[in-house]
DNA sequence: CGAGTCCTTGACGAGGCTCAAGCACGGTGG
DNA sequence: CCACCGTGCTTGAGCCTCGTCAAGGACTCG
């Protein structure tokens, strides 16, 4: 099945975006009000303090959010992965600076009716909900990997995380090792990470003499032992949080 | 009017916390599930992976959230006051550590007729959405605090958002300075911005001996001049978030 | 080949952490 | 009434991690 723009159905977020719940019939009012937008990597999607007159599904690649500081320091806030939601229902104005880390392909809504929409029926208030709280727990484990870690657990958290998700998206078969794409040049890492580019290079120039992990280019990483990747992540193993 | 706790719409958070915009009938039906307990500051509410058979809002006092690594090192992630709401519907096991860090009351509803209603009923979830995207919207500015900022500004920004607040609750008389009780002891407030006591205590020190504050006390804060405080969080100052 | 982008590596210095000592204040008990 | 203690806070000395500045390598594209 390749994916149809016209039909819903098709679409490889259907299950997992805000629209996962809804009905027939609400699919189809959501399609009434429905454009496609595409960026090319690093390319900015939009700047805080610009209106926002859409909200947005990612249907593929990855964007970000950040913060700048008057002096021109930045910190990443939220990385939005294939069926994460952009944008806040009622908030007319951007809050933060949105960028295309990679190639990037938007599901957008028009967001009056968008609004109306959601007023008027329970699933999408509902699934918006349920996905505003697993970002709100991903924002509190990432303070503490901005607030506690060492700039080592930090790039070590960074890519468990990673290799975690790529794992949980069980397209790989049981091979031993975790390879996956960063998908982020040094320079987002650091912003990610609050770190330098610089510290971030070398740090991950360490994990790889130290057999930690293994580089297939500058993107390609390769994990031959997820356990001792965590165990450099200073994160305490059994205190997962359970939902 | 004084606070009956038997008749919510007493209630000193009745119009802000997460039962806002609750018709009668369901706040009847809420207040045939709810109970209040109270804490005394310092004692834990609760740990993460305990069994968490209540969600709850804040009636009074200051709640936090912390996560622990394993050698110790712990980040708040959350800090709650009177109307924020606490724990996740639909969650088994608390997944950080509560503890009350004022004297604290809690307005605890039990956890599955509370879900009930929920899906029952539009208003709670609403109201909840709503409020988890703000919280959402601070787990980010604070996200920035941490990764980006120095001991000095996460210092002033800390007093400014806690200065904003007292001032939002528009209780103090146009007075010039701004006047407010700090609710935290120094170890909270670094364990809040990812900082040591001993780092806290020297910026406050430094901000004092350079007359951007005064103390009465050790927690009786006064701010001369809003605005000389809020430059030094390095924040871009028209860069507000708008909703 | 040159230019641009992204990354790596080195030298150095500063900001914040660690360790340690001591102060202020309030409560308790002799 | 005062000695004693515990808690919370302050201050100092020294060290280490990470940021800054700088140079140069790897790769792609025109």
């Amino acid at each position: 099945m390749t994916f149809d723009p016209k039909d819903c159905g098709t679409c490889p977020i259907r299950h997992r975006a805000v629209c996962a719940r809804c009905e027939n019939d609400e699919l189809e009012q959501l399609e009434a009000v429905k454009f496609y937008r595409s960026f090319e990597a690093g390319q900015p999607v939009i700047w805080s303090g610009d209106t926002m007159d859409f909200v947005a599904s990612v249907v593929s690649g990855v964007a970000s959010l950040s913060q700048a500081m008057e002096d021109g320091r930045t910190q990443m806030v939220g990385l939005l992965l294939p069926s994460d939601f952009l944008g806040r229902p009622g908030r007319e104005f951007a809050a933060y600076d949105v960028v295309a880390v990679s190639n990037l392909t938007l599901c957008c809504f028009r967001r009056k009716p968008f609004e109306k929409l959601m007023s008027q029926t329970p699933h999408i208030g509902h699934r918006l909900l349920e996905m505003t709280l697993d970002e709100l727990d991903s924002a509190r484990e990432w303070m503490l990997i901005l607030g506690r870690k060492t700039a080592r657990e930090k790039i070590a958290s960074l890519l468990a995380i990673l290799a975690r998700r790529e794992a949980s998206l069980g397209l790989r078969p049981q091979a031993k090792d975790t390879v996956f794409e960063l998908p982020l040049t040094r320079e987002a890492m650091a912003d990610y990470l609050g770190l330098t580019l610089e510290t971030v290079s070398r740090q991950i120039s360490a994990l790889k003499r130290e057999g930690l992990i293994q580089l297939e280019g500058k993107r390609q990483v390769i994990i031959p032992d997820y356990a001792a990747l965590l165990a450099q992540t200073g994160d305490d193993c059994d205190g997962a949080i359970m939902s």
